[in-house]
RNA sequence: UGCUCGAUGGUGUAAUGGUAGCACAAGCGACUCUGACUCGCUUAGUCUAGGUUCGAUCCCUAGUCGGGCAGCCA
């Protein structure tokens, strides 16, 4: 079982140039309901950036009571594969979750585009699954393979898309320049007969890979390179992950999309600056097929820059491929999974991606941004323990070997009402070394020679003696308890400076504990010419931590503090039974850092 | 040098013709049984030049600088 964590408030609905367009259209009724959609390619991992616009998409759909489709857009079948399939629902399922499930479009499993009449114009719609539908899944643009044909099939016979015999080479020679016009192609003039033969033909498989294509009649001479008789359809020779072997002919993004959107009913498509210019070949496309519903339009925003990270798939993919990282869901990867196994909540992603906002400014976000909302959402919800990462062994000499007093450990100070557990003071204790100075700096709060430190939740102790090996290495600090400082004790209102961690020697669990840091050294690493050469080499320490015991029967999916340290998580992937392995989600914010 | 999008403190983002605000970061201070949290204070901004207007971050013109576009990828 895992605990999800979804408690710290959600922030207050963002309002942004897309949302305000939405409203624009909500007050003038021009449609019927609010319909969004997240359509990511299944061939890679989702990452940070897809979750900025999984937020705006969802919540779009959320603050207008629409809905919202979760669509993989794989109509290029060589570069796709289930696993991204099944990585994909789980991160969006899990992104949404306690907060937009609502209004998460899935559709009936099997499900594809009904063929009806609408005013005497032929229509296809791709329904959502009606609730409690058993069996749902998401949409696909290969479900929508067969309306996709019969659309460009229509094309064809409205003369508005024939059969190009050009090369692929060729075509981009014909295709000109963004300063050169384009010339047309010598088969632009095919008749519609020919061109609906051959287009049958290239469906049957009977012509090899680039031999013809299925080209938008539009104009080579536009200014605009994608208006310039811009490809539909490729042959290509590849089984489909959904479809099988049962197509030889493939559609282009940008043939599919618009109208995978207006099979669905989708009203506003949100998509990223780059495709700005595709904007007038998906308008162009939806209105050559004199559709008989209203049609979507797409409206850009800019996408995720954030400093010191990587925010591209095909980046992502050369890290795990070279193995720089140890898979799409390292701890070190912006990643979903790779963010969720390193203990981030979802709740604190949501609430990044509405702090940051949608323009079309090209920006780069401070990861600090990042960090903080991290930090502010485990700080009201992540159980307080106490670990030590780097153990110095302190003696209190007045305590007897075996002897236990219980103290009372407070787990969240942020609750309304805490509640407590209790923590074993023993002879022997482990305290962090950094809290331990021989030399102290100046302003040093914690452990020095003839000084006195709190161990929190327990007493006052004052450090006596210094024990070292031949080599002159600390082995020990022996110190005297000042039990009179114990709660309820005589002097519990005594002051000191310092206040730290520590364990129980006895009442501890060692844990191999994994210190993450940020993956790259420089703030934009997809700007240098080989990002490899740029990885943090200390982005992964591993050591071996005492945890206090009640740390041993940790929950994965729980964040937990380890107070003055950091926030931490038990890794889902690799953590056993009393092996147990955690993962740092971030430190504690460290204002005394020299 | 075609088309296209953009430019507000260090960073990100509000203000759409009427007091340039918020968040992050940074600095100082208070508080503290987490050098955390919280609280208070401080530093710091409308790319340039014209124009319209009583009034311009906002509208217009020109310029400067930056991003994107010439896959049978998405």
């Amino acid at each position: 079982m895992t605990v999800e964590n979804n408690a710290a408030p959600a922030p207050a609905a963002p309002t942004d140039f897309i949302r305000d367009i939405v409203a624009g259209h909500i007050a003038e009724k021009r449609y019927d309901g609010i319909v969004t959609r997240f359509p990511p390619e299944p061939n890679g991992y989702l990452h940070i950036g897809h979750a900025k616009s999984i937020c705006l998409n969802f919540g779009i759909a959320l603050e207008n009571g629409g809905r919202c489709n979760l669509r993989m857009d794989d109509t290029n079948p060589t570069k796709e594969d289930v696993e991204y399939v099944d990585s994909i629902i789980a991160d969006v399922k899990w992104l949404v979750s306690g907060w937009a499930d609502a209004h998460l479009g899935f559709k009936a499993k099997g499900a594809t585009t009904a063929k009806r009449e609408i005013n005497g114009r032929t229509d296809y719609y791709a329904a959502p699954a009606a609730p409690g539908t058993p069996a749902v899944e998401p949409f696909f643009a290969s479900d929508y393979f067969d309306a996709l044909h019969a659309c460009a099939v229509e094309l064809i016979k409205r003369g508005k898309a024939y059969v190009c015999d050009l090369s692929p080479a060729d075509t981009d020679a014909y295709r000109g320049s963004p300063d050169q016009p384009g010339k047309d192609s010598p088969f632009r003039t095919r008749s519609v007969e020919e061109s609906l033969a051959l287009f049958e033909r290239m469906r049957a498989g009977e012509f090899p890979n680039g031999t013809r294509s299925l080209r938008a009649k539009i104009d080579m001479a536009s200014p605009n390179i994608w208006l310039r008789d811009p490809l539909l359809y490729r042959i290509r020779h590849a089984d489909h992950h959904q479809t099988g072997s049962k197509w030889r002919i493939y559609p282009l993004y940008d043939f599919a999309h618009c109208l995978s959107d207006y099979f669905e009913g989708i009203t506003h498509s949100i998509c990223t600056l780059e495709f700005v210019d595709h904007r007038a070949l998906y308008d162009w496309i939806l209105e050559a097929l004199d559709l008989p519903r209203p049609l979507p339009h797409q409206y850009e925003f800019a996408k995720l820059n954030l400093g010191y990270t990587l925010v591209s798939k095909r980046k992502l993919l050369q890290l795990v491929q070279e193995k720089i990282v140890s898979g799409w869901d390292d701890p070190r990867m912006p990643t979903i999974s790779g963010l969720r196994r390193r203990g981030v909540p979802a709740a604190a992603v949501r609430h990044f991606a509405y702090n940051i906002g949608i323009t079309k400014f090209d920006s780069l976000t401070d990861v600090a941004v990042f960090e903080h909302a991290i930090r502010e959402n485990l700080n009201a919800t992540a159980q307080r323990r106490l670990g030590v990462l780097r153990p110095i062994k302190i003696v209190l000499t007045n305590l007897a070997p075996g002897e236990v007093i219980e103290c009372d450990a407070t787990n969240n100070p942020q609750d309304e009402n805490p509640t407590t557990r209790k923590v074993a003071l023993t002879r022997e204790v482990f305290i962090e070394s950094d809290d331990f100075a021989e030399v102290p700096p100046p302003k040093y709060f914690r452990l020095k020679p003839g000084g006195e430190v709190r161990l929190k939740y327990a007493c006052i102790i004052k450090l006596d003696e210094i024990v070292k090996d031949a080599s002159g290495a600390i082995t020990e600090l022996r110190c005297t308890a000042d039990l009179t400082t114990r709660p309820g004790g005589a002097n519990v209102e005594k002051k000191v400076k310092g206040t730290i961690h520590w364990v129980s020697a006895s009442h501890c669990v060692d844990a191999e504990v994994r210190l993450y840091d940020r993956l790259f050294t420089v703030p934009e690493p997809a700007a240098q010419e080989d990002f490899t050469k740029f990885i943090n080499p200390r982005s992964l320490e591993v050591i071996t931590a005492k945890l206090e015991a009640s740390l041993g029967e940790a929950l994965p999916g729980q964040v937990f503090q380890l107070e003055r340290t950091g926030y931490f998580t038990q890794d889902a992937k690799e953590s056993r039974p009393g092996k147990p392995v955690f993962n740092r989600t971030i430190t504690l914010k460290d204002t005394w850092a020299k």
